[in-house]
DNA sequence: TGACACTATGTCAGATATGACATACTATCT
DNA sequence: AGATAGTATGTCATATCTGACATAGTGTCA
């Protein structure tokens, strides 16, 4: 399940909840990159609402402007212990991080999390 | 944060919580090394529950018996990702992880999700 | 005791992720 | 128009993770 799969595609603009099942995906390898997505999405809104560059929060991260750019990009290579200590970094808590993982689903606002 | 930090430790038997402001770490860290925990523990309660030995989840995983064992001992060799898509493929929705996830602290019952 | 099934721990070559860099794209100014 | 700030995208060396293997520890049964 490691390599194989796992489409670049995964990015671009989905309509919320649609990557299930669109290749030949296991419903495994769909839930993760959903919640990957939103985790990306939380990390922008987070990052945006505290009205900071990608440039900024490289810098606090120790990491560099563009892996920031792909974090919220959703680009496979970005990790999930990445999204997530990136998260916490912006002061996320462990229940926020549950609130945004907690299924694309059943999402009600329009608040990511 | 990324390669520095990280105990070693981190997998020996701790108090449930007491990860936290052990040595050096961050708050950041702590919460993450303690969500992985979390993650290691509802790894093995699901495969226990299901009567499986770490060889057999390992050969569904496609993967090995030792990185089972690592896995469930919370060893930093494993990536929360490995972890999730473990647990994903272990049946575990997305509500589960949030609520394995959601804070230590919180947890009442003596069931890890 | 030995034999067996399961789990833990160490190591390593090969696979992936990472930060850094360059560069391109998109505003929004004057 | 140019200039500036922010963001996107590609590449690459190095760091980290992964599966596989070996081997050791643990329990249980006869």
């Amino acid at each position: 399940m490691r390599k194989s799969k796992r489409a670049k595609l995964e990015a671009a603009g989905w309509a919320v909840g649609s990557v299930k099942e669109f290749l030949g995906l296991s419903e495994a390898d769909a839930v993760l990159i959903e919640m990957k997505l939103a985790l990306s999405r939380s990390l922008r809104d987070r990052r945006q609402r505290r009205g900071l560059s990608q440039m900024e929060l490289a810098k606090r991260l120790q990491s560099s402007q563009s892996r920031v750019a792909k974090m919220e990009a959703g680009d496979p290579s970005v990790s999930m212990d990445l999204l997530v200590s990136s998260l916490l970094l912006l002061g996320a808590s462990s229940a926020d991080l549950a609130k945004a993982i907690r299924g694309g689903e059943k999402r009600k606002s329009r608040h990511a999390a």
